[in-house]
DNA sequence: TTGACATATTCCCGTATAGGCATATATTCC
DNA sequence: GGAATATATGCCTATACGGGAATATGTCAA
């Protein structure tokens, strides 16, 4: 069995760095564009922005808009919302590193505490 | 040219939704595991699960202890952090139609309260 | 040492890519 | 109608995949 399809969700199609970028141009400007301003800005073989944009357009990330023989691309942001659930969901396996860093430090701290006011143990 | 490696990034890797089960099943024990472990809960042939733990290993998304005969898997959430912050980057991308339905709905409500006003404008 | 157990690796196969290039399919303008 | 423009699609190739099955590698236990 091959690898899933890259049209089969949001996951696969921006598995991609190229349609990663393609999204990040269109996101930087916030506005819906022309395929031939996209070519411009990538400075990508035509076919080869139409195919990625094919893919994009699939999984539902971009939507498009016809303007007479022009197609105007736009981000659609809600199918990125399932991979900011499923990655949020990971949130504490990156956090409790720093979690257990910050506790580390405060035991250290409270170790240091402690040995500087019994730096010289009273002899008894 | 073929599609970028499995074991380029995070993005490549977390793309086959069999790695995702795989980082979802050590997530919800919250501990590591080894791989007969991991065979039992996912019912899968032994050699899938220990090739699809080696691309998880090599973009090091999972971190191996060895126990003797065992190898002791957990999750590396560090590396799903690139991932998020990507796609975070596009939060307003989904926010923003809730936005503009908030905003619509405000305007609706001050029309309807203005027209309420006005139900039976004054004769003039 | 030998056998049992745990895990990784190898080989094979069908398949879906991504890129290059040529071309088809609109749509506008003259 | 015909040329020009904008975009999509088809064909080709090399490549890396995911699964299946067998097997290699490593480790324990008697």
């Amino acid at each position: 069995m091959p690898r899933s399809a890259t049209t089969t969700d949001a996951f696969s199609a921006i598995a991609e760095p190229r349609r990663r970028e393609i999204l990040s141009t269109l996101a930087e400007s916030n506005t819906e564009h022309d395929v031939t301003w996209l070519v411009e800005q990538l400075g990508w073989p035509q076919p080869q922005v139409s195919k990625h944009l094919g893919v994009l357009r699939q999984v539902g990330l971009v939507r498009v808009t016809r303007d007479g023989r022009r197609r105007l691309y736009s981000i659609n942001g809600k199918e990125l919302r399932p991979v900011y659930d499923w990655v949020k969901s990971y949130e504490r396996f990156w956090e409790h590193k720093l979690q257990r860093i910050k506790e580390r430090a405060e035991q250290l701290e409270r170790e240091s505490q402690r040995n500087h006011a019994q730096a010289k143990p009273p002899k008894q």
